[in-house]
DNA sequence: TTTCATTGCGTCGTTATGACACAATAATAC
DNA sequence: GTATTATTGTGTCATAACGACGCAATGAAA
């Protein structure tokens, strides 16, 4: 495992370790508190927040080094993750952008630095228990937070526009990507599921067809623990039958929401 | 408009005007005869057969690169295209496979030649009319033709892996995705788009309950004329009402299949 | 003990779905 | 020119799924 590298090392001598041109980011999806969230950097010297990303190693698999960041944002090392998209169009880079920033943090660029290059960027998605991250900062950022998803206004470059084709991506996917055992703990109730849903595709559902439904599917058993401490009456705690619910997935799940 | 680059003016110039380590690949979808097929391409001096494929200029936008690969191989100018997935393992660039290739065609290689360095190559898939596209064969392929998609074994390096991921995203596309219009001519059967669905999705459907639910939809009108010629019973033509269908891919067609 | 929002469990009418029957039709065989 | 045959157009029927809603049970707070 190689540590994490200068932000002068990057630039001074990245182009001898890194594939040219190719860079990846990535959309961490996080639920918490009834919202869906999403782990942003906030950069350095500049009053913006992006998406973690990174550079692939030369000989690296573009999926490990997607995997790499996620585990240095996060401290995860299991982590549920899906390229969706490329991001290609030439505007995308633009020189100014980043020697600007390099300039304010005290790093001279030459003209023909590899970082000022065009970048091709790949978009993964990731999902993950959001009780479980520890949120680190990289060596541009000074911040690593979760926002939530329906406050985010702009960000670095065209990080706004990944962010909503990663969202767009994962409404597509619903049915056939394991949303409830990632992004939800062991243990969850029904209006917990309930709400991922509901904030995933951004609209109500009604409560008692919801469950009608869900329950139909037959991957999810209730325990005979409830959630006490809400202030009303207690609801019952649910898991995952994973085998079925690997099943199900497979196949899609059957019928739209 | 760039001409098409010679074999040779590719290999020794190429690092100039191209992305480095980066390509691209095309899965070209057409329905003819009852049968989903591929274009694939012939290779010069090897019995293999592979997709379409290209390089992207440096100032190109990955998606006109797309769009140039497929005009220059079906001579079709408006092209339904997506990008479905990137392939980024190491092992997918093997040296050997190219330097061969390129010495039997009585071309030499040297080591470092940016052809042989690894390539990323991003996967694109288009649903195109058949009945509109000449195939035209490349400059390093002897032949260019359509192949039914469920009698296709092995290709060229992993593109057989590339075509099952383009399939795998078209049918998880289905209810997103303008499959009818787009691989049917204008005017099309009933029994004509029912093959469509069953050869994406790989199952029979009942024919009467196929036809009650997509008309259900409201967006195919049925025209006065019939398909004479059958051997049978002359079935309707029908045609899509575009502004009604475009409306529902937003949503996504309801239900599954 | 009462209040109140929430949860669990149901009902009811409508719509969608899967399985199937039967008549109409166009080319072909006789 | 008539019969044959496979295919298409239309409809039925029982069942399952779905959307909208009612109401009692619960647990914390008033």
């Amino acid at each position: 495992m190689k540590r994490e590298l200068s932000i002068k090392e990057t630039i001074q001598r990245g182009a001898n370790f890194f594939m040219p041109s190719l860079s990846l980011d990535c959309v961490i999806f996080g639920f918490h508190e009834n919202e869906l969230k999403v782990l942003l950097l906030k950069m350095k010297n500049a009053d913006t927040w992006a998406l973690p990303g990174g550079f692939i190693y030369k000989e690296e698999d573009i999926e490990n080094a997607a995997i790499r960041v996620l585990r240095e944002r996060t401290g995860l090392h299991d982590i549920f993750l899906r390229q969706f998209h490329v991001f290609g169009q030439p505007s995308r880079s633009e020189k100014k952008f980043h020697s600007n920033l390099l300039r304010k943090d005290g790093i001279k660029v030459s003209k023909d630095n590899w970082i000022l290059q065009r970048f091709i960027t790949v978009g993964y998605y990731a999902l993950v228990d959001f009780a479980t991250v520890t949120p680190e900062p990289d060596q541009s950022s000074v911040a690593c937070e979760w926002k939530d998803i329906y406050s985010i206004q702009d960000l670095f470059m065209d990080h706004k526009h990944i962010l909503d084709t990663a969202l767009y991506t994962l409404r597509m996917q619903l049915n056939y990507v394991p949303i409830g055992h990632k992004l939800l703990p062991q243990k969850f109730t029904m209006p917990e599921l309930q709400k991922l849903y509901e904030t995933i595709l951004g609209k109500k559902l009604d409560r008692r067809n919801f469950q009608r439904r869900i329950l139909s599917f037959g991957f999810i058993k209730r325990l005979k623990e409830t959630r006490k401490g809400g202030a009303h009456k207690a609801p019952f705690l649910y898991s995952f039958d994973l085998k079925k619910y690997k099943k199900a997935l497979e196949q899609g799940l059957q019928g739209g929401w």
